[in-house]
RNA sequence: GCCGAUGUAGCUCAGCCGGUAGAGCAACUGAUUCGUAAUCAGUAGGUCACCAGUUCGAUUCUGGUCAUCGGCUCCA
């Protein structure tokens, strides 16, 4: 019986049933084959050496598309477990997925893999990718396919397929040379397709993500159509060392974390704090114009008073507690209580609401050794946080303002971000209909203002589910900065009232967010997103000043206090050395401007601006150059 | 917290098989007074992360602790 195969560009052809899709594309556009990992059968991913079994619609995925890229890396890391697995006799699969910027593969083996093993890995892939062997696909019931998996010793393959759904009878494996793998597919047709590959670094990772599981040895690797995108995305990873916010927190002299003062706990040096107080001065006046009340709690309360609110129960692993006069303190990981209290010093009616308490509150978390870095990740930070106590009435417009804030704030330096929403986890507190209700608030808001979102299930605050903000950094890690928490159980357990238009006594409900989240890992992926190079209006410092030789000094003071004075950071760097070596450091230290001062600039009593990228301004009247300052920071670049 | 790696001068890094340490840059001093990314010379600087052990002797070997880095888990 023929069949009819709809192609990309519509053509359609017939062919016998069964046809392999690599024969109908040679039938259609021999040319294209050269590059093509896969195909797509009626949208579904599957093999070239797929049968075709009715009419279809067929489209190639390209080695060039992110498809095409993901299955070449699901391949290469099947190569690489046939290399590791000849290279180290008896190491275990378990899985190997590509990933964003590459693939990784987890074994169990007796002994440690150490980066000094890769040069035989790679030896030994590149000798599997030479004998050009077919990735073939077979299917095998389940019973087979514990059989044979069994008798391999692959009990995390094996453990795969016995936790498979029941209605799934058959499963497939992939084989290349004597390489057997459980594996969905599809891949590309032969090992030989691989031009470049790298491996990248071993690590330790938890069999299925549960840190109660077995730890596996983990190999990350990457891999590309063609050698000159593997080397531009390692140049990529060098680059991005470059910026790292930890060597430019260094290097510009802005924080140090010290050994001795303890891990997790920032020290901000002169550079650093200055770019801190900007940041939060623009803050608090932004929060300002959008009705937020500013208040301050204390660092320590009573335990009892975290006990009443839950954290006691729940975050208790990640608080630290101090006694007082043989009373117990919670140091604070949270700004809300003492919100709470603001809120029930008073009875508050129905039109006082909403009301928006805002705190730039240091908190402290315990958290655990291995996950701090730098400043994305401490134990001490300031939070710009807010509670708003509200009607149910009010929080879709609350939610609204706050997800428009936060678009406004992102703009300023930017960012882009992805929103998600996540829902109930299992250590909660509070009732389904208060999640519910919740939940849905929250959707709905986000539903109302057409942001679209992902869900992210089961990733919510103990006391209430939240829309995060993602925003990508110069290493295209995500970093949750703002979040929105939407909160019933709080205004609960403290019993928060306020008396409605029909003189009863109703329950607020409440809103924790934070815009840039935390000011330290704000600052972090602010300094990695700029590279160092940090707008004007937020540089610690805006401009030097550099002297072509001594005798040039006493002009630039007069310029230097001109410049102070109309509230320019400026810097004096009269150093006896010359122009191009002044150049030079101020170049590194990335700022903005650097004026030269020599005979020229004296006798027109004018400033010869450079900026750090390079461009010569020509001479300047300092006034010009206050004014040209001032209507750049004032655009916020 | 878990897996692995690392810890030598302010920074980046050498230091073979155990005999108490070097380089470049930075710093300091002097000379030089110079026009858009490094002037020259000299000087100083280290309990080799910390604590034990092995040894005649440990930066080097062994164990532990702490910290950092790459991940996992967790998270602002």
């Amino acid at each position: 019986m023929d069949i009819k195969v709809t192609f990309s560009d519509n053509k359609e052809i017939s062919f016998k049933e069964g046809i392999p899709a690599i024969e109908a594309v040679k039938a259609w556009k021999q040319e294209a084959l050269s590059s093509a990992v896969a195909v797509k059968i009626n949208k579904t991913p599957v093999d070239l050496s797929s049968p075709i079994k009715e009419d279809s619609k067929l489209e190639l995925i390209d080695i060039s598309s992110s498809e095409g890229l993901s299955i070449l890396r699901h391949s290469i890391s099947h190569v690489m477990a046939q290399a590791v697995q000849e290279v180290f006799p008896g190491a275990k699969v378990s899985i190997g997925p590509s990933i964003e910027d590459g693939f990784y593969y987890d074994f169990e083996y007796q002994e440690t893999f150490a980066v000094d093993d890769f040069p035989k890995i790679e030896k030994r892939m590149k000798k599997i990718i030479d004998a050009d062997y077919p990735f073939v696909r077979e299917e095998f019931s389940r019973a087979a396919a514990v059989k044979l998996f069994e008798e391999k010793k692959e009990n995390y393959k094996v453990e795969l397929i016995n936790d498979l759904p029941e209605d799934v009878q058959e499963v497939s494996i992939y084989k290349q040379g004597d390489y057997i793998d459980l594996c969905r597919g599809p891949h590309i047709p032969s090992t030989g397709m691989i031009k470049a590959f790298k491996l990248l670094n071993v690590a330790g990772a938890y069999w299925r993500g549960n840190e109660n599981n077995k730890m596996l040895q983990r190999i990350y690797g990457t891999g590309f159509a063609t050698e000159k995108e593997l080397s531009e995305y390692l140049n990529l990873l060098e680059e991005a060392k470059k910026r790292d916010h930890r060597r430019l927190g260094r290097e510009l002299d802005l924080f140090q974390v010290n050994e001795e003062a303890g891990p997790g706990l920032v020290i901000f040096h002169p550079k650093g704090m200055l770019l801190r107080y900007l940041i939060e001065e623009w803050e608090r006046k932004e929060h300002l114009k959008r009705g937020y009340d500013m208040v301050m709690g204390p660092q320590i309360l009573k335990v009892d008073l975290w006990k009443k609110s839950g954290h006691f129960d729940h975050y208790r692993e990640n608080m630290y507690f101090t006694e007082v006069d043989e009373q117990v303190y919670g140091i604070k990981p949270m700004n809300c209580l003492s919100h709470m209290l603001i809120y029930k010093s008073k009875i508050r009616s129905y039109r006082d609401l909403p009301l928006r308490y805002f705190e730039l509150g240091t908190v402290h978390r315990h958290e655990k050794t291995g996950v701090l870095h730098g400043l994305l990740r401490v134990r001490q930070f300031t939070q710009d946080d807010a509670h708003i106590l509200c009607m149910p009435e009010q929080l879709n417009s609350e939610i609204r303002a706050i997800a428009d804030f936060v678009n406004y704030a992102m703009g300023i330096f930017g960012f882009e971000y992805e929103v998600e929403l996540s829902t109930r986890p299992e250590n909660s507190i509070g009732s389904d209909e208060d999640w519910d209700l919740a939940t849905t608030a929250l959707e709905n808001a986000l539903k109302d203002n057409n942001i679209t979102y992902d869900v992210n299930e089961g990733d919510g605050a103990f006391y209430g589910p939240k829309i995060d903000f993602k925003l990508k950094d110069a290493l295209k890690r995500k970093w949750q900065c703002a979040t929105i928490q939407c909160d019933f159980t709080l205004p609960e357990r403290f019993d928060l009232n306020y008396i409605g238009a029909d003189g009863e006594k109703h329950r607020p409900v409440m809103l924790h967010r934070v815009i840039l989240g935390a000011v330290e890992r704000f600052m972090g992926v602010l300094i990695e997103h700029y590279a160092g190079a940090l707008p004007v209006w937020l540089s610690p410092v805006q401009c030097v000043l550099l002297t072509v030789t001594d005798k040039h000094i006493p002009y630039a003071e007069t310029v230097h206090n001109k410049l102070i004075e109309a509230g320019i950071r400026s810097e004096r760097y009269f150093d006896n050395e010359k122009l191009g070596y002044k150049i030079r450091q101020a170049q590194m230290q990335k700022i903005p401007y650097m004026l030269v001062i020599g005979d020229k600039e004296i006798e027109a009593g004018s400033v010869a601006p450079r900026s750090r990228d390079g461009k010569n301004l020509g001479s300047l009247p300092v006034d010009e150059f206050i004014a040209l300052l001032q209507e750049i920071c004032a655009k916020k670049q």
